[in-house]
DNA sequence: ACTTAGATTTCGCCG
DNA sequence: CGGCGAAGTCTAAGT
Protein backbone atom coordinates (compact mmCIF):
# COMPACT_ATOMS: atom_id res chain seq x y z
CA UNK A 1 0.00 0.00 0.00
CA UNK A 2 1.36 2.98 -0.97
CA UNK A 3 0.27 6.63 1.36
CA UNK A 4 1.18 9.67 -0.51
CA UNK A 5 0.31 12.91 1.39
CA UNK A 6 0.17 15.93 -0.83
CA UNK A 7 -1.29 19.06 -2.02
CA UNK A 8 -3.53 18.60 -4.64
CA UNK A 9 -6.16 19.25 -7.00
CA UNK A 10 -8.16 16.24 -8.36
CA UNK A 11 -10.97 16.20 -11.15
CA UNK A 12 -13.42 12.90 -11.39
CA UNK A 13 -15.56 12.55 -14.48
CA UNK A 14 -17.13 9.65 -15.11
CA UNK A 15 -21.18 8.75 -13.50
CA UNK A 16 -20.83 12.53 -12.35
CA UNK A 17 -18.16 15.22 -12.58
CA UNK A 18 -16.79 16.23 -9.49
CA UNK A 19 -13.76 18.81 -8.61
CA UNK A 20 -11.52 19.20 -5.67
CA UNK A 21 -9.86 22.15 -5.17
CA UNK A 22 -5.70 22.69 -4.45
CA UNK A 23 -5.33 21.48 -1.00
CA UNK A 24 -3.26 18.98 1.04
CA UNK A 25 -4.57 15.86 0.84
CA UNK A 26 -3.46 11.61 1.49
CA UNK A 27 -3.85 9.47 -1.20
CA UNK A 28 -4.02 5.85 -0.84
CA UNK A 29 -3.23 2.99 -3.35
CA UNK A 30 -3.56 -0.29 -2.87
CA UNK A 31 -1.91 -2.52 -4.92
CA UNK A 32 -4.97 -4.21 -6.62
CA UNK A 33 -5.10 -0.37 -8.06
CA UNK A 34 -8.32 0.63 -6.17
CA UNK A 35 -7.29 4.48 -5.20
CA UNK A 36 -9.04 6.54 -2.34
CA UNK A 37 -8.55 10.43 -1.25
CA UNK A 38 -8.72 11.32 1.97
CA UNK A 39 -8.65 15.30 3.51
CA UNK A 40 -8.76 15.81 7.24
CA UNK A 41 -12.25 16.95 7.70
CA UNK A 42 -15.56 15.24 6.75
CA UNK A 43 -16.32 11.90 6.88
CA UNK A 44 -14.21 8.73 8.50
CA UNK A 45 -15.55 6.57 6.15
CA UNK A 46 -16.03 8.06 2.48
CA UNK A 47 -13.48 9.30 0.73
CA UNK A 48 -13.69 12.22 -1.33
CA UNK A 49 -12.76 10.75 -4.58
CA UNK A 50 -12.12 6.95 -5.26
CA UNK A 51 -11.82 4.19 -7.83
CA UNK A 52 -12.44 0.53 -7.75
CA UNK A 53 -10.08 -1.63 -8.96
CA UNK A 54 -9.78 -2.70 -11.69
CA UNK A 55 -7.93 0.24 -12.69
CA UNK A 56 -4.66 1.75 -14.54
CA UNK A 57 -2.52 4.17 -12.89
CA UNK A 58 -0.65 6.61 -14.60
CA UNK A 59 1.94 8.30 -13.04
CA UNK A 60 4.34 11.40 -14.35
CA UNK A 61 7.09 13.04 -13.08
CA UNK A 62 8.62 16.46 -13.29
CA UNK A 63 11.60 15.69 -15.59
CA UNK A 64 14.07 18.14 -13.89
CA UNK A 65 13.73 17.11 -10.42
CA UNK A 66 11.75 13.87 -10.42
CA UNK A 67 9.03 14.95 -8.50
CA UNK A 68 5.36 13.34 -8.50
CA UNK A 69 3.59 16.29 -10.80
CA UNK A 70 0.71 14.31 -11.96
CA UNK A 71 -1.63 11.29 -11.10
CA UNK A 72 -4.41 9.79 -13.42
CA UNK A 73 -6.32 6.90 -12.56
CA UNK A 74 -8.05 5.28 -15.37
CA UNK A 75 -11.13 2.47 -15.37
CA UNK A 76 -13.43 0.80 -18.19
CA UNK A 77 -17.13 1.87 -17.22
CA UNK A 78 -19.07 0.23 -20.14
CA UNK A 79 -18.69 2.23 -23.25
CA UNK A 80 -17.08 4.98 -21.92
CA UNK A 81 -14.29 5.95 -19.23
CA UNK A 82 -13.86 7.11 -15.46
CA UNK A 83 -11.10 9.07 -14.96
CA UNK A 84 -9.46 10.51 -11.83
CA UNK A 85 -6.80 13.46 -12.46
CA UNK A 86 -4.90 14.47 -10.04
CA UNK A 87 -2.72 17.41 -10.35
CA UNK A 88 0.34 17.50 -7.64
CA UNK A 89 1.64 20.71 -6.33
CA UNK A 90 3.94 19.33 -3.57
CA UNK A 91 4.40 15.75 -1.89
CA UNK A 92 4.64 15.76 1.41
CA UNK A 93 5.62 12.63 2.47
CA UNK A 94 5.45 9.24 0.03
CA UNK A 95 6.08 5.83 2.04
CA UNK A 96 4.70 2.37 0.73
CA UNK A 97 4.13 -0.43 3.02
CA UNK A 98 4.30 -3.89 2.36
CA UNK A 99 0.40 -5.46 4.65
CA UNK A 100 1.01 -9.32 3.68
CA UNK A 101 -2.59 -11.25 3.20
CA UNK A 102 -5.51 -10.35 3.48
CA UNK A 103 -7.26 -11.12 7.14
CA UNK A 104 -11.06 -11.14 6.68
CA UNK A 105 -13.08 -9.77 9.05
CA UNK A 106 -15.07 -12.01 11.10
CA UNK A 107 -18.93 -10.90 11.58
CA UNK A 108 -21.64 -11.78 14.11
CA UNK A 109 -25.40 -10.29 14.70
CA UNK A 110 -26.09 -9.00 11.17
CA UNK A 111 -29.28 -10.04 9.22
CA UNK A 112 -28.49 -13.62 8.74
CA UNK A 113 -28.02 -14.70 12.31
CA UNK A 114 -31.14 -13.20 13.45
CA UNK A 115 -32.91 -15.24 10.95
CA UNK A 116 -31.32 -18.46 12.74
CA UNK A 117 -32.01 -16.94 15.64
CA UNK A 118 -35.85 -16.49 14.64
CA UNK A 119 -35.85 -19.67 12.54
CA UNK A 120 -34.94 -21.53 16.16
CA UNK A 121 -37.35 -19.77 18.38
CA UNK A 122 -39.98 -18.71 15.95
CA UNK A 123 -42.81 -17.46 18.96
CA UNK A 124 -40.65 -14.32 19.01
CA UNK A 125 -42.32 -13.64 15.30
CA UNK A 126 -46.06 -14.99 16.76
CA UNK A 127 -48.00 -17.12 19.65
CA UNK A 128 -47.44 -20.65 18.78
CA UNK A 129 -45.87 -20.42 15.14
CA UNK A 130 -44.00 -23.55 14.33
CA UNK A 131 -41.39 -22.99 11.75
CA UNK A 132 -41.66 -25.03 8.48
CA UNK A 133 -38.62 -23.82 6.40
CA UNK A 134 -36.17 -21.37 6.08
CA UNK A 135 -35.32 -19.62 2.99
CA UNK A 136 -38.90 -20.99 1.30
CA UNK A 137 -38.02 -20.73 -2.39
CA UNK A 138 -40.84 -18.58 -4.81
CA UNK A 139 -39.46 -17.88 -8.17
CA UNK A 140 -39.06 -14.39 -7.03
CA UNK A 141 -36.66 -14.94 -4.50
CA UNK A 142 -36.67 -17.21 -0.90
CA UNK A 143 -39.23 -15.94 1.72
CA UNK A 144 -36.78 -15.67 4.83
CA UNK A 145 -39.10 -17.95 7.45
CA UNK A 146 -41.79 -20.36 6.44
CA UNK A 147 -44.62 -20.76 9.14
CA UNK A 148 -47.44 -22.07 10.38
CA UNK A 149 -49.70 -20.20 13.27
CA UNK A 150 -51.57 -21.50 16.15
CA UNK A 151 -54.49 -22.12 13.84
CA UNK A 152 -52.24 -24.14 11.29
CA UNK A 153 -52.88 -21.33 8.82
CA UNK A 154 -49.47 -20.63 6.92
CA UNK A 155 -47.34 -17.47 7.89
CA UNK A 156 -44.83 -15.68 5.71
CA UNK A 157 -42.59 -13.89 7.78
CA UNK A 158 -39.49 -11.43 6.41
CA UNK A 159 -36.58 -10.67 8.49
CA UNK A 160 -34.85 -7.25 8.53
CA UNK A 161 -32.41 -5.66 10.68
CA UNK A 162 -33.98 -2.47 10.16
CA UNK A 163 -37.74 -2.60 8.00
CA UNK A 164 -38.31 0.19 5.73
CA UNK A 165 -40.81 0.38 3.19
CA UNK A 166 -39.01 -1.85 1.19
CA UNK A 167 -39.15 -4.76 3.12
CA UNK A 168 -42.86 -4.36 3.23
CA UNK A 169 -42.87 -3.97 -0.80
CA UNK A 170 -40.49 -7.31 -0.60
CA UNK A 171 -43.45 -9.20 1.86
CA UNK A 172 -45.99 -8.07 -0.54
CA UNK A 173 -44.77 -9.35 -3.62
CA UNK A 174 -43.88 -12.69 -1.72
CA UNK A 175 -47.66 -12.82 -0.26
CA UNK A 176 -48.95 -12.06 -3.63
CA UNK A 177 -46.99 -14.82 -5.43
CA UNK A 178 -47.45 -17.41 -2.56
CA UNK A 179 -51.27 -16.81 -2.80
CA UNK A 180 -51.09 -17.23 -6.66
CA UNK A 181 -48.95 -20.25 -6.49
CA UNK A 182 -50.51 -22.16 -4.26
CA UNK A 183 -54.00 -22.69 -3.52
CA UNK A 184 -53.25 -24.12 -0.03
CA UNK A 185 -51.86 -20.61 0.75
CA UNK A 186 -54.37 -18.92 -0.46
CA UNK A 187 -54.74 -17.24 2.69
CA UNK A 188 -50.85 -16.65 4.03
CA UNK A 189 -50.80 -13.96 6.47
CA UNK A 190 -47.30 -11.86 6.82
CA UNK A 191 -45.33 -11.30 9.57
CA UNK A 192 -42.57 -8.16 9.57
CA UNK A 193 -40.04 -8.93 11.95
CA UNK A 194 -37.10 -6.65 12.44
CA UNK A 195 -34.50 -5.20 15.28
CA UNK A 196 -36.16 -1.09 14.37
CA UNK A 197 -39.38 -0.87 11.94
CA UNK A 198 -39.78 2.53 10.18
CA UNK A 199 -42.85 4.18 11.19
CA UNK A 200 -43.92 4.71 7.45
CA UNK A 201 -42.69 0.59 6.88
CA UNK A 202 -45.44 0.04 10.08
CA UNK A 203 -48.46 1.97 8.36
CA UNK A 204 -47.92 0.92 5.19
CA UNK A 205 -47.63 -3.10 6.68
CA UNK A 206 -50.70 -2.54 8.63
CA UNK A 207 -52.58 -1.03 6.34
CA UNK A 208 -51.83 -4.27 3.94
CA UNK A 209 -52.92 -6.45 7.18
CA UNK A 210 -49.43 -7.44 8.26
CA UNK A 211 -48.34 -8.46 11.27
CA UNK A 212 -45.17 -6.49 12.16
CA UNK A 213 -42.87 -7.79 15.28
CA UNK A 214 -39.86 -5.63 16.87
CA UNK A 215 -37.50 -8.38 18.27
CA UNK A 216 -34.27 -7.70 20.44
CA UNK A 217 -31.16 -9.87 19.77
CA UNK A 218 -30.32 -9.67 23.61
CA UNK A 219 -33.46 -11.18 24.17
CA UNK A 220 -33.11 -13.34 21.19
CA UNK A 221 -29.81 -14.66 22.43
CA UNK A 222 -31.45 -15.06 26.18
CA UNK A 223 -28.63 -12.55 27.45
CA UNK A 224 -31.95 -10.48 28.60
CA UNK A 225 -35.55 -10.97 29.70
CA UNK A 226 -37.55 -9.37 27.32
CA UNK A 227 -39.15 -6.35 28.46
CA UNK A 228 -42.22 -7.09 30.66
CA UNK A 229 -43.24 -3.22 31.26
CA UNK A 230 -45.12 -3.75 27.72
CA UNK A 231 -47.43 -5.65 29.11
CA UNK A 232 -48.18 -3.66 32.40
CA UNK A 233 -49.86 -0.84 30.44
CA UNK B 1 -4.74 13.54 10.70
CA UNK B 2 -2.68 10.69 12.13
CA UNK B 3 -1.62 7.74 10.15
CA UNK B 4 -0.50 4.58 12.39
CA UNK B 5 1.00 1.53 10.11
CA UNK B 6 1.00 -1.35 13.06
CA UNK B 7 0.56 -5.27 13.17
CA UNK B 8 -2.37 -4.64 15.09
CA UNK B 9 -5.68 -7.32 16.16
CA UNK B 10 -9.09 -5.21 16.35
CA UNK B 11 -12.53 -6.10 18.15
CA UNK B 12 -15.73 -3.84 17.28
CA UNK B 13 -18.66 -4.01 19.87
CA UNK B 14 -21.76 -2.28 19.26
CA UNK B 15 -24.75 -2.96 16.35
CA UNK B 16 -22.51 -5.54 15.93
CA UNK B 17 -19.66 -7.45 17.44
CA UNK B 18 -16.48 -7.99 14.70
CA UNK B 19 -13.11 -9.50 15.50
CA UNK B 20 -9.95 -8.78 12.53
CA UNK B 21 -6.95 -11.42 13.52
CA UNK B 22 -3.55 -10.01 13.98
CA UNK B 23 -1.92 -8.09 11.05
CA UNK B 24 -0.37 -5.48 9.48
CA UNK B 25 -3.03 -2.52 9.01
CA UNK B 26 -2.97 1.59 8.38
CA UNK B 27 -5.04 3.15 11.22
CA UNK B 28 -6.02 6.51 9.79
CA UNK B 29 -7.38 9.29 12.85
CA UNK B 30 -9.00 11.95 11.98
CA UNK B 31 -8.60 15.43 14.38
CA UNK B 32 -12.17 15.09 14.61
CA UNK B 33 -12.44 11.55 16.13
CA UNK B 34 -12.80 10.05 12.95
CA UNK B 35 -10.96 6.59 12.77
CA UNK B 36 -10.50 4.17 9.95
CA UNK B 37 -8.63 0.64 9.50
CA UNK B 38 -7.38 -0.10 6.33
CA UNK B 39 -5.78 -3.56 5.22
CA UNK B 40 -4.09 -3.72 1.71
CA UNK B 41 -6.22 -6.18 0.14
CA UNK B 42 -10.33 -5.71 0.13
CA UNK B 43 -12.27 -2.87 -0.78
CA UNK B 44 -10.74 0.01 -1.75
CA UNK B 45 -13.51 2.17 -0.89
CA UNK B 46 -14.79 0.39 2.67
CA UNK B 47 -12.39 0.16 5.78
CA UNK B 48 -12.07 -3.36 7.92
CA UNK B 49 -13.62 -1.28 10.93
CA UNK B 50 -14.03 2.49 11.93
CA UNK B 51 -15.81 4.56 14.47
CA UNK B 52 -17.60 7.69 13.06
CA UNK B 53 -17.11 10.99 15.27
CA UNK B 54 -17.98 11.77 18.16
CA UNK B 55 -15.37 9.50 19.72
CA UNK B 56 -13.36 9.23 22.31
CA UNK B 57 -9.88 7.66 21.68
CA UNK B 58 -7.71 6.33 24.75
CA UNK B 59 -3.96 5.56 24.20
CA UNK B 60 -1.99 3.51 26.28
CA UNK B 61 1.27 3.19 26.13
CA UNK B 62 3.89 0.33 27.19
CA UNK B 63 5.63 1.75 30.71
CA UNK B 64 9.23 0.73 29.71
CA UNK B 65 9.62 1.56 25.78
CA UNK B 66 6.82 4.12 25.81
CA UNK B 67 5.79 2.16 22.23
CA UNK B 68 2.18 2.05 21.85
CA UNK B 69 0.72 -0.84 22.70
CA UNK B 70 -3.39 -0.53 23.19
CA UNK B 71 -5.79 2.07 21.70
CA UNK B 72 -9.72 2.30 22.43
CA UNK B 73 -12.03 4.16 20.48
CA UNK B 74 -15.26 4.52 22.18
CA UNK B 75 -18.70 5.89 21.52
CA UNK B 76 -22.14 6.85 22.55
CA UNK B 77 -24.55 5.01 20.79
CA UNK B 78 -27.73 5.18 22.33
CA UNK B 79 -28.95 3.51 26.02
CA UNK B 80 -25.25 1.73 25.03
CA UNK B 81 -21.56 2.00 23.86
CA UNK B 82 -19.74 1.42 20.61
CA UNK B 83 -16.45 -0.07 20.98
CA UNK B 84 -13.42 -0.71 18.52
CA UNK B 85 -10.51 -2.27 20.66
CA UNK B 86 -7.35 -2.06 19.11
CA UNK B 87 -4.26 -4.25 20.08
CA UNK B 88 -0.67 -3.41 18.94
CA UNK B 89 1.85 -5.92 18.69
CA UNK B 90 4.47 -3.72 16.43
CA UNK B 91 4.09 -0.08 15.22
CA UNK B 92 5.68 0.18 11.74
CA UNK B 93 5.08 4.08 11.41
CA UNK B 94 3.35 6.95 12.94
CA UNK B 95 2.87 9.76 11.47
CA UNK B 96 0.98 13.44 11.62
CA UNK B 97 -0.05 15.85 9.34
CA UNK B 98 -1.59 19.00 8.94
CA UNK B 99 -4.11 19.24 6.02
CA UNK B 100 -5.08 22.43 6.81
CA UNK B 101 -8.78 23.79 6.33
CA UNK B 102 -11.20 21.82 5.03
CA UNK B 103 -12.12 21.55 0.77
CA UNK B 104 -15.16 20.90 -0.43
CA UNK B 105 -16.11 18.08 -3.28
CA UNK B 106 -18.15 19.93 -5.89
CA UNK B 107 -20.74 17.63 -7.65
CA UNK B 108 -22.22 18.24 -11.05
CA UNK B 109 -25.01 15.05 -12.16
CA UNK B 110 -27.01 13.91 -10.18
CA UNK B 111 -30.58 13.34 -9.15
CA UNK B 112 -30.80 16.26 -7.34
CA UNK B 113 -29.70 18.73 -10.28
CA UNK B 114 -31.81 16.40 -12.49
CA UNK B 115 -34.55 17.13 -10.62
CA UNK B 116 -34.08 20.65 -10.88
CA UNK B 117 -33.71 20.61 -14.71
CA UNK B 118 -36.85 18.70 -15.31
CA UNK B 119 -38.08 21.56 -12.44
CA UNK B 120 -37.28 24.41 -14.78
CA UNK B 121 -38.52 22.60 -17.89
CA UNK B 122 -41.44 20.28 -17.27
CA UNK B 123 -42.27 20.23 -20.58
CA UNK B 124 -39.81 17.31 -21.05
CA UNK B 125 -41.27 15.29 -19.28
CA UNK B 126 -44.75 15.68 -21.58
CA UNK B 127 -46.18 18.12 -23.94
CA UNK B 128 -47.65 20.90 -22.16
CA UNK B 129 -46.88 20.13 -19.23
CA UNK B 130 -46.55 22.94 -15.90
CA UNK B 131 -44.98 22.21 -13.10
CA UNK B 132 -46.96 22.93 -9.49
CA UNK B 133 -44.73 21.86 -6.62
CA UNK B 134 -41.69 20.04 -6.67
CA UNK B 135 -41.90 17.46 -3.37
CA UNK B 136 -44.71 17.09 -3.01
CA UNK B 137 -45.40 15.80 0.04
CA UNK B 138 -47.17 12.65 1.38
CA UNK B 139 -47.76 10.80 4.02
CA UNK B 140 -45.17 7.95 2.53
CA UNK B 141 -43.36 10.14 1.23
CA UNK B 142 -43.06 13.17 -1.01
CA UNK B 143 -43.49 13.07 -4.90
CA UNK B 144 -40.43 14.38 -7.29
CA UNK B 145 -42.69 16.68 -9.37
CA UNK B 146 -46.13 17.26 -9.38
CA UNK B 147 -47.44 18.77 -12.60
CA UNK B 148 -50.48 19.28 -14.64
CA UNK B 149 -50.36 17.84 -17.94
CA UNK B 150 -51.84 19.88 -21.59
CA UNK B 151 -55.87 19.07 -20.47
CA UNK B 152 -55.50 20.42 -16.61
CA UNK B 153 -55.15 16.19 -15.28
CA UNK B 154 -53.01 15.48 -12.67
CA UNK B 155 -49.77 14.34 -13.20
CA UNK B 156 -46.91 12.86 -10.77
CA UNK B 157 -43.37 12.59 -12.09
CA UNK B 158 -40.54 10.39 -10.18
CA UNK B 159 -36.85 11.28 -11.63
CA UNK B 160 -34.25 8.74 -11.27
CA UNK B 161 -30.71 8.63 -12.62
CA UNK B 162 -31.44 5.18 -13.16
CA UNK B 163 -35.03 3.89 -13.07
CA UNK B 164 -35.38 0.23 -12.23
CA UNK B 165 -37.80 -2.04 -10.98
CA UNK B 166 -37.98 -0.11 -7.47
CA UNK B 167 -38.67 2.98 -9.30
CA UNK B 168 -42.03 1.69 -11.01
CA UNK B 169 -42.74 0.35 -7.42
CA UNK B 170 -42.56 3.77 -5.90
CA UNK B 171 -43.85 5.49 -8.18
CA UNK B 172 -47.17 2.71 -7.77
CA UNK B 173 -47.27 3.54 -4.04
CA UNK B 174 -47.52 7.34 -4.40
CA UNK B 175 -50.19 7.25 -7.14
CA UNK B 176 -52.04 4.28 -4.64
CA UNK B 177 -51.55 6.87 -1.79
CA UNK B 178 -52.78 10.45 -4.02
CA UNK B 179 -55.87 8.22 -5.84
CA UNK B 180 -57.14 7.37 -2.46
CA UNK B 181 -56.16 10.44 -0.23
CA UNK B 182 -57.72 13.29 -2.40
CA UNK B 183 -61.09 12.85 -5.10
CA UNK B 184 -59.67 15.80 -7.22
CA UNK B 185 -56.40 13.18 -7.93
CA UNK B 186 -58.53 10.05 -8.51
CA UNK B 187 -57.09 10.25 -12.16
CA UNK B 188 -53.64 11.30 -11.23
CA UNK B 189 -51.61 10.27 -14.05
CA UNK B 190 -47.60 8.94 -13.68
CA UNK B 191 -44.31 9.50 -15.36
CA UNK B 192 -41.39 7.75 -14.82
CA UNK B 193 -38.38 10.50 -16.29
CA UNK B 194 -34.74 9.27 -16.08
CA UNK B 195 -31.23 9.28 -17.70
CA UNK B 196 -31.22 5.80 -18.71
CA UNK B 197 -34.45 3.79 -18.02
CA UNK B 198 -33.65 -0.31 -17.21
CA UNK B 199 -36.10 -2.73 -19.89
CA UNK B 200 -37.39 -4.35 -16.77
CA UNK B 201 -38.33 -1.15 -15.39
CA UNK B 202 -39.84 0.67 -18.45
CA UNK B 203 -41.96 -2.65 -19.19
CA UNK B 204 -43.70 -2.84 -15.75
CA UNK B 205 -44.01 1.00 -15.90
CA UNK B 206 -46.08 0.87 -19.22
CA UNK B 207 -48.09 -2.19 -18.15
CA UNK B 208 -49.41 -0.41 -15.46
CA UNK B 209 -50.26 2.98 -17.44
CA UNK B 210 -47.29 5.05 -16.37
CA UNK B 211 -45.34 7.26 -19.22
CA UNK B 212 -41.55 6.56 -19.74
CA UNK B 213 -39.31 9.10 -20.72
CA UNK B 214 -35.67 9.27 -21.12
CA UNK B 215 -33.83 12.52 -20.50
CA UNK B 216 -30.61 13.65 -21.50
CA UNK B 217 -28.82 15.90 -19.15
CA UNK B 218 -26.46 17.77 -21.91
CA UNK B 219 -29.77 18.28 -23.31
CA UNK B 220 -31.83 19.29 -20.23
CA UNK B 221 -28.90 21.74 -19.67
CA UNK B 222 -28.87 23.06 -23.57
CA UNK B 223 -25.66 22.39 -24.39
CA UNK B 224 -26.72 19.84 -26.71
CA UNK B 225 -29.57 19.76 -29.50
CA UNK B 226 -32.41 16.88 -28.35
CA UNK B 227 -31.88 13.66 -30.76
CA UNK B 228 -33.93 14.21 -33.62
CA UNK B 229 -33.74 10.65 -34.84
CA UNK B 230 -36.57 9.78 -32.35
CA UNK B 231 -39.26 11.50 -34.52
CA UNK B 232 -38.04 10.19 -37.88
CA UNK B 233 -38.62 6.61 -37.07
C1' DA C 1 -21.87 -12.24 -16.70
C1' DC C 2 -25.94 -10.16 -14.69
C1' DT C 3 -29.34 -9.30 -11.20
C1' DT C 4 -30.85 -8.90 -6.41
C1' DA C 5 -30.69 -7.76 -1.71
C1' DG C 6 -27.86 -6.43 2.47
C1' DA C 7 -25.04 -2.88 4.77
C1' DT C 8 -22.03 -1.20 11.55
C1' DT C 9 -24.49 1.01 4.69
C1' DT C 10 -23.20 6.62 4.73
C1' DC C 11 -24.95 11.16 3.53
C1' DG C 12 -27.93 15.01 3.11
C1' DC C 13 -32.43 17.23 3.52
C1' DC C 14 -36.37 18.43 5.69
C1' DG C 15 -39.74 18.03 9.34
C1' DC D 1 -32.99 15.17 16.63
C1' DG D 2 -35.39 11.49 13.76
C1' DG D 3 -37.22 9.89 9.41
C1' DC D 4 -36.70 9.16 4.64
C1' DG D 5 -34.62 8.78 0.03
C1' DA D 6 -30.26 8.86 -2.82
C1' DA D 7 -25.61 7.09 -3.54
C1' DG D 8 -20.09 7.64 -8.54
C1' DT D 9 -23.60 3.72 -3.32
C1' DC D 10 -20.23 -1.04 -2.60
C1' DT D 11 -20.32 -5.91 -2.04
C1' DA D 12 -21.47 -10.66 -1.91
C1' DA D 13 -24.44 -14.31 -3.39
C1' DG D 14 -27.24 -16.66 -6.50
C1' DT D 15 -28.71 -17.78 -11.42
Amino acid sequence: MRLIVARCAVDYTGRLTTHLPMAVRLLMIKNDGGVSIWHDGGSAVKPQNWMTPPTVVELQEDEATGALKHMVVRKRAGATEDRLDIAIAEVVSDVTHDMGEAAALEKDGVEAHLQELLAEQPHWCGEGFRLVRREWATDIGPVDLMCRDAEDGWVAVEIKRVATIEAVEQLTRYLERLRAEDPAMAEVKGVLAAQQIKPQARVLAESRGMRCVEVDLAVLRGEREPDLTLFMV
